[in-house]
DNA sequence: ATGTTTGTGTACCGATCTGTTAACTTTCGA
DNA sequence: TCGAAAGTTAACAGATCGGTACACAAACAT
C-alpha cells in the first residue's frame, strides 16, 4: 500500500470514529468509507484495536502539533503561552465537527487500565502536561507541575462540557480560571 | 413485576453498563446476570434505550442525593458545601470500582445532540450547576452562576484525568484549584 | 515477457447484536 | 378453585460484528 493511502485510510478512519464512536463503527462501514477492500485493511492491520492504535498515533500528533503550534502564535513568552491555552481550545470548540477529545472517548470505552487503548489515551495527555509543565518552569511558577495538573484539569472539564451542551462557552469559564490560577502560581 | 424486582434490575444493568460501557454490553448479557429473562425485560422496556435511560435516571438520583448529602456532612455553610466538594469527590474517586462520571460515558457513546441519552446526561449536569450556583449565590458571590460554572469544569476535568489514570489524585490538585477560584468570587 | 508482490471484490465464517414468537409455569386475586 | 396476568425457557429472526478464504486483476522489477 502506498504510505499515501496508507495515511488517507488512518485520516478517513479517524473522521468515522470520531463522529460514532469505536464500538459503534464497524469495519464494514471503515472499508466503505475509507474506499480499501476489507482485505486489504486486514492485511496491515492485524485487528481492528490496531487500527485504533494507530488512528489515536495520529490522533495525538496532530493535536499536539496544532495546540503547540497555535500557541506559540498566540504568545511569544511562556507564561503568554499558558495563558493563551484556552483562546485555542475556544477557537477548536467553535470548529464545525467538534465532538470533545478522542482520548476521553476511546479510555471511556475501553476503560480497562491494561488495555492498549486505554494507555495510549493516558500517554497523550502525559505528554500534554508535561509541556505545560515545562513552559510553567520556564515561566516562573513555584510548582511548575502542579500548575501543569491544574490546567489539565480545566482543560478536560471544558472539554467535555463544551462537547456534552454542544457549545463553546465554556473555553471562556475555563479561560478565566486559568488566568487567575497563573496569576497566583507565578508572581 | 414486583417494584423492588424492576428495581434491582435497573440496578444491576447500571453497574454492568458502568463497568462495560454501553454498546459493549449485550441484551443477553444483562438478562444472565440480573437473572431476568429477556422477554420479559423487554417486556417492560420497549427498546435498550429505553432500559438505558431508566438506568440513568437511577444515577441522577443516587448520585446528586449522595454528594448533596454529604456535602451537608462535610460543612454547614454553603460556602463550606462548596469547598467540601472536592473532599466528597476524592471519596468517590478511591472507592473501589470507580470508573469515571457515568454521564459523560453515556454522551460520549451518544454523542448526537437529539438523542436522548445525550438530553439526559446533559441534564444531569444542569442539575449539579443549579445546584453549585445556588450555594455560591448563599455565600456571597458576586458571579454565583460564573463560579459555579468553574467548578463544574473543575469536577468534570479532575473526574476524567482520575477515571483514565486510575488514580485518585486530581482531587488535590481539583481542590487546591478551586478553593482558590472560591476565595476570588466571594469576599 | 514473466513471475511476484500487492490489492481487489465477493462470498463466507461463527459469534453476537437487538428484538420477537410461542408454549409452558408461576403467581395471585376473586 | 379457577382464570387472568405476568413470568419463564428456548428457539428463532434478520442484521451486523470482527475477521478470513479464494480467485482474480493490476503493478512491478527482473
Amino acid at each position: 500500500m502506498r504510505p499515501n493511502k496508507r495515511a488517507e485510510l488512518i485520516r478517513k478512519s479517524l473522521d468515522l470514529f470520531y463522529r460514532n464512536g469505536f464500538h459503534a463503527t464497524g469495519m464494514d462501514l471503515v472499508a466503505a468509507e475509507t474506499g480499501v477492500s476489507k482485505t486489504s485493511i486486514y492485511k496491515h492491520f492485524r485487528s481492528k484495536e490496531e487500527l485504533i492504535l494507530a488512528v489515536l498515533q495520529l490522533r495525538d500528533e496532530d493535536f499536539r502539533g496544532w495546540l503547540f503550534q497555535r500557541l506559540e502564535e498566540l504568545a511569544d513568552t511562556p507564561r503568554g503561552q499558558l495563558e493563551a491555552l484556552f483562546d485555542a481550545l475556544g477557537e477548536w470548540f467553535e470548529q464545525p465537527g467538534f465532538q470533545g477529545c478522542m482520548f476521553i472517548k476511546a479510555s471511556a470505552e475501553y476503560q480497562a487500565g491494561e488495555d492498549p487503548i486505554n494507555m495510549q489515551s493516558a500517554g497523550h495527555k502525559r505528554l500534554l502536561q508535561e509541556h505545560f509543565a515545562g513552559l510553567a518552569a520556564k515561566a516562573g511558577a513555584q510548582e511548575p507541575a502542579a500548575l501543569a495538573r491544574q490546567l489539565m484539569i480545566l482543560k478536560e472539564g471544558a472539554i467535555v462540557l463544551a462537547a456534552m451542551n454542544h457549545s463553546p462557552a465554556p473555553a471562556g469559564d475555563g479561560r478565566q480560571a486559568a488566568l487567575a490560577l497563573i496569576d497566583l502560581a507565578i508572581r
